[in-house]
DNA sequence: AGTAATTACGAGGTACGTAACAATC
DNA sequence: GATTGTTACGTACCTCGTAATTACT
């Protein structure tokens, strides 16, 4: 008895006929009919009601069926399941401060490391730095270079803030703009911002900072709104079309250098991911 | 993937090595080695921890042979069905007044179709006849003929009952006797003998009829007690080495004629069955 | 006539066994 | 050296597809 034949049973007893079900499992009628022989022979039963151009499930049958289907789904779930190691395995865990260097890391890596996913997490620096020891995640991405001797850093991009001011903002025509300059200000941020968050509300103390989780409403708000928001220079919302300026930020707070950091026994294919970047 | 490869999973995983499942298995060492390679390639896991002369279960390996147990635990149920269905569709239930004429008809029986079991079910006569027209029984073997135009009977054998007398009984040396001679004794009766039970009670009212439903009980007391018990023509308990004689009963009711019915619209098999019967 | 299933026959492919090889215990 | 697993190679068997056949709608 093998699974093709219960596939073949469950293929008949949903088509209703030996050649409907041969034509779905590319098969030709004569080996199917053969096959479901050979199963009945084995069970010792016929399965099917047959006249000369009809074969109908008998109550053996529908037996054979039900058991099949039994099989069947006993099969799914063992595919299933290295489907889902195999995802497991192919995915590596991001702890980050900010959504952007995952991006970045994410475009550098996508064609050296095809199949590869980057599942990011977006946690507080020390957060990060003590999943990375936990092995909790694969990689960190940090506003500090490496901080223990077990630890291998390389710096991977820099993220510069900008002001995204409505053109008839007061500030508008500015060349740069200041926390202090912004500060009680009411801004538009969007909620997955990582570390930049509790940056601002230290920067500006006194601001009304609305957050916004959804993308969409976000972007929908800063076309039909006056409230400030924020850019920076690796943000892809495609800033022509809005009536808005981007006006850099002066402040050293508002420039983040990101550096890439993993465990120096880390698994090779982590391990491999952190030397492509670091060549690069 | 197929059910051959769950079962020589499981043989590696119960046997520890490649060679020890291929021998297992009767095939050869090379072939498991690859029949294995191709389940590896098709789950896109390696199952194993290889050396150059030893393949030990890894952790995906191990999720295969869990998985790979239930699918063979699957099959299992699948071929146990069948063999219950099977073995239901060889056995025939009977309902009978007494124990005798099944063993009658089995011996007609058991050469002419092999491999047919006969289920007897001892009952009063009317709650035969009734399973009969149920259906709940195939054949009926009952003390008076077809009672319906849709049920065929015919004659299959009578019995004669004997009194089972120690040597030393005051009735040992009659040539006869009769239910009114032994009323009010004590009786060893074997608790399994359909209507003779009742027929006995009612023709001896002031009997002390002590029931023993174990027969090799039933046979130690016979040797070891001066209890009278009966004896027929067809019962095959060796009457030789007991100290007893055997003494015909006179009474009509001593003597059992039997009848085997069937429904005229039974299966062809019962059918078969109780022809081949009323033929001899 | 057309559909659906079975039987016959020849062919092709797959997985087998034998043999050779490699490496560990 | 014995055991265990892998690779190479030739073969045999098994199941497939095509074609012919039967019978029912």
């Amino acid at each position: 008895m093998e699974l093709e034949q219960m596939r073949q049973l469950d293929a008949i007893a949903r088509r209703g006929t030996i050649s409907a079900a041969a034509e779905e499992l590319h098969i030709s009628q004569p080996a199917l009919s053969r096959s479901i022989r050979r199963l009945e022979r084995e069970l010792g039963q016929e399965l099917f009601a047959r006249t000369h151009n009809s074969a109908t499930l008998n109550d053996a049958g529908q037996l054979a069926v039900d058991h099949a289907r039994d099989l069947l789904r006993d099969e799914r779930m063992m595919l299933d399941a290295f489907a889902d190691l195999e995802r497991r395995q192919r995915t590596l865990l991001v702890g980050t401060v900010a959504p952007a260097p995952v991006w970045h890391l994410t475009a550098l890596t996508v064609e050296r490391f095809p199949g590869t996913l980057l599942n990011p997490v977006t946690l507080p620096e020390d957060e990060v730095e003590r999943r990375l020891m936990n092995r909790s995640v694969d990689l960190a991405i940090t506003l500090r270079p490496q901080i223990l001797p077990t630890m291998r850093s390389t710096q991977i991009m820099t993220e510069d803030l900008y002001a995204f001011l409505p053109e008839g903002h007061r500030l508008a025509t500015r060349d740069t703009v200041s926390f202090a300059d912004l500060d009680g200000e009411s801004f538009l941020v969007l909620s997955e911002v990582g570390f930049w968050m509790g940056m601002l509300r230290r920067n500006m103390p006194r601001a009304n900072i609305v957050e916004q989780a959804d993308r969409s409403v976000f972007e929908q708000l800063v076309r039909s709104t006056e409230l400030v928001c924020f850019v920076t220079n690796v943000t892809q919302n495609s800033r022509s079309g809005l009536e808005r300026v981007a006006v850099p930020i002066s402040d050293a707070d508002a420039h983040a250098t990101f550096y890439l950091s993993v465990l120096a026994d880390a698994p090779q294919r982590v391990r491999d991911i952190y030397e492509w970047v670091d060549g690069h």
